[in-house]
DNA sequence: TGGCTTTGTGCCGACGCTAAACAAAATACG
DNA sequence: CGTATTTTGTTTAGCGTCGGCACAAAGCCA
C-alpha cells in the first residue's frame, strides 16, 4: 500500500484553485520548507499536471528575487463533464483550474428515457475527446434532481419526463464504458445534483472563492434549489438529501404546492410566481427563466414589474433569512433568477435578510450573484478531479 | 518544527471513544499495520492516557490469540469541566472517555456579574482538583447562549442577567489563571454554547454514537436550542452563530414572539407553552422544565395534559421537519422538555416529522432521547481534550 | 499432540520531510 | 556603479514514521 508524496494533493488544489501563484507562497500556504515546495512542484510538473514560467514574472515590485510562476498546465489532462437540464443536455471537457477547454452547442432535445440521454451526452463528449486529442481523467455529470446516496438515484426529476429513482450514476457509469472513457478511479461520487455542483464550482472558481461556509440558492424555470459548502467540502447530507430548500414556508397564506403545504420558497419565488406576480402571461416550461430575465433586465422600469421584483425579493429574503439562522454562512451566492434579482436591486434583499436574521448586526451576510458561466458543468467536473486533488499519483495507474 | 507520531492523535480518540477496543480493531480502524497500532498503544500507555490489560480478557469467543484490552486510563489525567445554567452552575472533573470524576452539586445563585460567577465556578473546579489530586490539563466552559465567533463573547443570553456581549472566554481564561489551573495550550475554543456541547457529548459518548451527521434540539425552562455534528465535528457556523433554530415558524397564527414574528419554535415548544397549552399555571421560570417534566411523567393519563403534549410533539415536529429538509441528517437527538416529549410517545413525533419531511419514505430519520447526564457538562470537557486528541504529545510541554 | 488462526513484537528499509548551507536574481543604498 | 540586503530556488545530509517481513505467542480444533 504504497502512498504518493502527501503534500502532493493539497498542492495541486492550491494551484488548482489559484491560490499558489508562486512557489513561495506554495510553501507558506503548505506549511512546509522551500525544498519541499519545491520538490512537490517539480513532481507536480513531471506529471503534467502544472506548468513552471521561469521567466522572471512581472511581479509586484517587492525586493528579493522574484518567484517563477505557478499555473495549471493548459494543455494537460482534462475530465469530461456532462449536464443534463431542462432545456437539454451539454458535455464538454475541463481541465484544471476549470477551465472550459471544448463544450457540445446545448443540445435541445431531452429524450424521456434517461439510459438514451446519458448515451448520446456521453458520445457527445467522446467526440469531443476524438477532436482535441485530449487525455482524459475521468468524468462527472449533473442532473437537475436530488440524487440519492448511496446509490446515485435521481430522485423526483420534476424538469424531466424520468422515472423518479432512476439510476443514474449507474446509467452514466455503463455509458461511459460503452464510450471507452477510461476514469482513473472507479471511486464513487462522479453525479450529483445540479445546484450543489454549482455551489462547488463557485467556491473553488467564482464568487465563492475564500468563503468559509458558503451557501448558494437558485431557481432555474421552476422551483427553488440549494446547496451548502462547509470548510471546502460540499454538504450533500447524509443521503444525498440537503439543502432542500424549496418547502420553507415563505407565505404562510401563499400559494398551494404540490408538497401538501402552502406558500413554500418553490412556488412563490421561481420564474412562474414572478411573471404571474408580475401579470404577464407565462410562456412554455422551458423558457420561463429567459422570459423572466428579460423582463427584470428590459422593463424593470415599469411599476408592475418592479413591484413583483420587490415582492419576490421579500420573499426570498424570508427564506434566506431563515436559512442563515440555520447555517450562519459567511457568504450567499444566487443562481438563475435569484442572481437577476440581486442585481437588479442588491440593497433590498441584504436589507430583508439582515432584518430578518436574528444577527443581522454587522451589516448582515453578503449576497452576492454567481459568477461562473456554466458552474454546474465546471461543478460536475471538480467532482471528477477529486480522485486526482486527493493523490495526484492516481494518474499513474492506468497511463500508457 | 518536530511533529509527534501522526497516528497518535487519531489512535487516542478511537480509544476515547470506545471504538479502539482491542490493538487489532485498532490496526483495521487506523488502517496501518499491527506494528504501527503497537508502537503508537505503547507510546499512549507511556503517556499515561490508556492502559493496556494484557490478561487475555473473556472475548467473544472467536479463535485465534486473543486480544489484550485497551482502555482509557481511569486514573490518567482529566480536565476542569465548567457549565453555567439558568438555575446554577457547576464544576467536575471529567477523564478520556468522557467519564465524569468529580462533580460539585450544583450551585443555585447566579451573581450578575459574569467575572464573579466565572471566578466561583473555576474556585469551586481547583478545589476538586486539590481534594483529588488529579493532573489537569485543560479547562471548557458550557454556557447557555451563543458564542460569538472568533471572540467568544456571550449574546443575547437570555436566562442570565448577563449583559449581552459579555467576553466570557476571555473571563474564564483570566478566571483559570487566577486560580492557577494550567492548561496544555493556549488555543481557541475553550467556550461554547450548552446545547451544541451537548451535541458533541452524545455524538461521541452517547446516544449519537456512529450518527454521521447528526441533529439535536433541546429546550431548557424557555426557549429552543439547536445543535449540528457534521463528520464528527461540531458546525457553529462562520460567528459561532448557527442552528438558532428557536426562530423557525412552526405555527404562523402563533404566540407573538420577541423576534417580532408570530408562532416561532422557541415560543410554541418550550416548558411554558407546555403548561400553557395544558392549563397549568405556570411556576417561577427556573423550575418550568421540572414543572412540565413531571407532569408528562405523572399525569400523561389527563385528557388535557396528553392533548397538550400532542400539540406540542405536532408543533416541534414541523420544526424538525423543516430542519431535516434542509440539513439530512442520520440521526435527531432530543434533550430537555423534548426529550420527554419524545419518551412519552415515540411514535407521534417520528411519524410527524416522516410526513412533513419531503423524503420521508424508508421510515424516516431516527429519533432519540438523550442518553448523557450532563452532557454539556461532558462537552466542555470535550473541547478542552480536543488539542490532545489531536495531537497526544502536547502533555508534555508543560509536565513536571 | 500437532495444525490452524489470530495477535503481538523486533528488525530493516523506504520515503517524505526538516534543517542547513549555498547559489541565484532581483532591489536598496552608498 | 558596485556592494549589501532581501527573497527565492536547490542541494545535501539526516531523522522519524511507517510498511513489510519474519517470528513468537496464545488461544481454538481435530
Amino acid at each position: 500500500m504504497e502512498r504518493g508524496r502527501s503534500a502532493l494533493g493539497p498542492a495541486l488544489e492550491l494551484v488548482h484553485t489559484g491560490r499558489a501563484p508562486t512557489r513561495a507562497v506554495l510553501t507558506t500556504e503548505l506549511g512546509v520548507t522551500r525544498a519541499t515546495a519545491g520538490a512537490v512542484a517539480a513532481e507536480l510538473e513531471a506529471l503534467g499536471l502544472i506548468t513552471v514560467d521561469s521567466r522572471p514574472h512581472a511581479s509586484a515590485g517587492s525586493q528579493g528575487r522574484p518567484s517563477h510562476r505557478l499555473s495549471v498546465n493548459e494543455n494537460g489532462p482534462v475530465v469530461l463533464a456532462a449536464q443534463i437540464h431542462a432545456d437539454g443536455y451539454r458535455a464538454a471537457l475541463v481541465g484544471l483550474g476549470g477551465r472550459i477547454v471544448a463544450t457540445t452547442p446545448s443540445c435541445g432535445i431531452i429524450p424521456a428515457d434517461p439510459a438514451q440521454v446519458l448515451a448520446e451526452v456521453v458520445e457527445a463528449g467522446a467526440a469531443l475527446l476524438r477532436d482535441t486529442g485530449r487525455r482524459c481523467l475521468g468524468a462527472g455529470l449533473a442532473v437537475p434532481s436530488a440524487v440519492a446516496e448511496p446509490d446515485g438515484e435521481a430522485l423526483n426529476p420534476l424538469h424531466l419526463a424520468w422515472p423518479s429513482g432512476a439510476p443514474v450514476r449507474e446509467l452514466f457509469l455503463r455509458a461511459l464504458a460503452d464510450a471507452g472513457i477510461p476514469g482513473v478511479t472507479e471511486k464513487i461520487g462522479f453525479t450529483g445534483n445540479d445546484v450543489n455542483l454549482g455551489a462547488l464550482a463557485e467556491h473553488r472558481h467564482g464568487a465563492g472563492r475564500g468563503a468559509r461556509h458558503l451557501l448558494c440558492v437558485a431557481s432555474g424555470h421552476r422551483g427553488v434549489g440549494g446547496a451548502l459548502v462547509l470548510d471546502g467540502r460540499l454538504h450533500s447530507g447524509s443521503s444525498g438529501l440537503a439543502l432542500e430548500v424549496g418547502h420553507l414556508t415563505v407565505h404562510p397564506e401563499g400559494t398551494p404546492c404540490h408538497c401538501g403545504s402552502r406558500g413554500c420558497l418553490d412556488v412563490e419565488a421561481d420564474p412562474l410566481a414572478f411573471l404571474v406576480a408580475a401579470g404577464r402571461e407565462p410562456g412554455p416550461e422551458v423558457s420561463l427563466l429567459h422570459q423572466a430575465g428579460e423582463l427584470l433586465r428590459n422593463e424593470y422600469t415599469d411599476p408592475g414589474v418592479r413591484a413583483a421584483a420587490d415582492l419576490l425579493i421579500d420573499r426570498l429574503g424570508l427564506g434566506l433569512a431563515g436559512l442563515v439562522n440555520i447555517l450562519n454562512p459567511d457568504r450567499i451566492i444566487l443562481g438563475g433568477l435569484h442572481r437577476a434579482l440581486v442585481e437588479a436591486d442588491p440593497e433590498r434583499l441584504r436589507a430583508v435578510v439582515a432584518d430578518r436574521s436574528l444577527w443581522g448586526r454587522s451589516g448582515g451576510v453578503p449576497i452576492l450573484p454567481c459568477s461562473l458561466d456554466h458552474n454546474s458543468l465546471v461543478g460536475a467536473a471538480e467532482l471528477a478531479w477529486q480522485p486526482i486533488l486527493d493523490d495526484p499519483l492516481v494518474i499513474l495507474d492506468g497511463a500508457a
